[in-house]
DNA sequence: TGTATACATGAACATATATTCATATGTATA
DNA sequence: TATACATATGAATATATGTTCATGTATACA
C-alpha cells in the first residue's frame, strides 16, 4: 500500500535476516491472531475480570454476582452473555435462577496468571 | 443505587450464603481489576498479538516487524507505544534503529497460554 | 549540507465497546 | 391469576479504540 514496506535484500535495510531465519519465525495466522485477541478482549474489562474472579472455584447466580461485585443486574447479565458466547463461562438453570461458573481451568489459569503478573509490578 | 441489590438474610433470596463463606471469597479490588483488565486489553487486539508473537524469543526492529507482520509502520509504532507503556515490551536504541523485545517471560507465557487455549476449541 | 532511512507522533475519522434505562420473559408462590 | 423475583435483552448514549495520513525528529551517509 504505502512505500513504508521496503524490499528485502537491497543491502541497506535495517536488518539482514536470512530467508531461512525469517521463515522459521512464522507469522501468526490472521485467524489465530483474531481468535486470541478475541479471547483476551473478553478479559480486558474490569467488570468481566471481577465476574470471572468471583466465579473462580465457585458457582454463583446472577443476582449474587451483582451484589457481591457491586454491579447492576443488567450490566452483569450483558457481560455474562459475552463471556458465555466466548465460552469462558458455562451455566445451569435451576428454577428461576441461573448458576454460572467458569467453563474450564484454562480460564482460571489465564486469569490467575494475569492477576499474578500485575502484582509483580 | 438501584433496588437490584437485595438484602441478605431475607429468606427468599436466590442463594443463602453464610457471611463467612461470602467473606472468604473476597472481591477483587477495584485497582487490581483495573490493572488486570488493562493488561489483558493490551493483548486484546490482533495487531498487538501479532507483534508480541513476532517478538517471541526474537528481537526485532520496527521496520522488520511491520514488514514481517504486514502492518503499516505508523500502526506498528503506535501499538508499540501502547505495549511499551504497558511494560509488555522493552527496547534498545542502536543508531537510527530501535530494537524491540518482550519485556519478560511472563508476557510470552500469557500469550502462549492464550494461543494454546484457542487451539483447543 | 542535502538526501534517504528509521521511527515517533498528532490529528481526524470510523468503529467498537461499555453503561444505563426500560422492558420483556420465565418461574415460583400467595 | 396476580405479584414478586431472577434473568435477559433492545435501544440509546457516551466513551474508548483502532486506523490512516501527514508530518516531525533523529541518525547515517554521500
Amino acid at each position: 500500500m504505502t512505500s513504508s514496506r521496503s524490499i528485502k535484500g537491497a543491502g541497506t535495510l535495517c536488518s539482514e535476516q536470512s530467508p531461512v531465519e525469517d521463515a522459521a519465525a512464522a507469522v501468526l495466522s490472521e485467524e489465530d491472531a483474531l481468535a486470541a485477541a478475541e479471547l483476551f478482549k473478553m478479559l480486558g474489562e474490569p467488570g468481566r475480570i471481577k465476574i470471572l474472579h468471583a466465579l473462580s472455584g465457585k458457582e454463583r447466580c446472577v443476582h449474587d454476582l451483582a451484589a457481591h461485585i457491586g454491579m447492576g443486574q443488567s450490566d452483569v447479565s450483558h457481560q455474562l452473555r459475552l463471556l458465555r458466547n466466548a465460552l469462558l463461562v458455562k451455566y445451569r438453570k435451576e428454577g428461576k435462577m441461573v448458576w454460572y461458573s467458569l467453563d474450564d481451568e484454562h480460564v482460571f489459569s489465564l486469569l490467575s496468571q494475569g492477576i499474578e503478573h500485575i502484582s509483580h509490578r
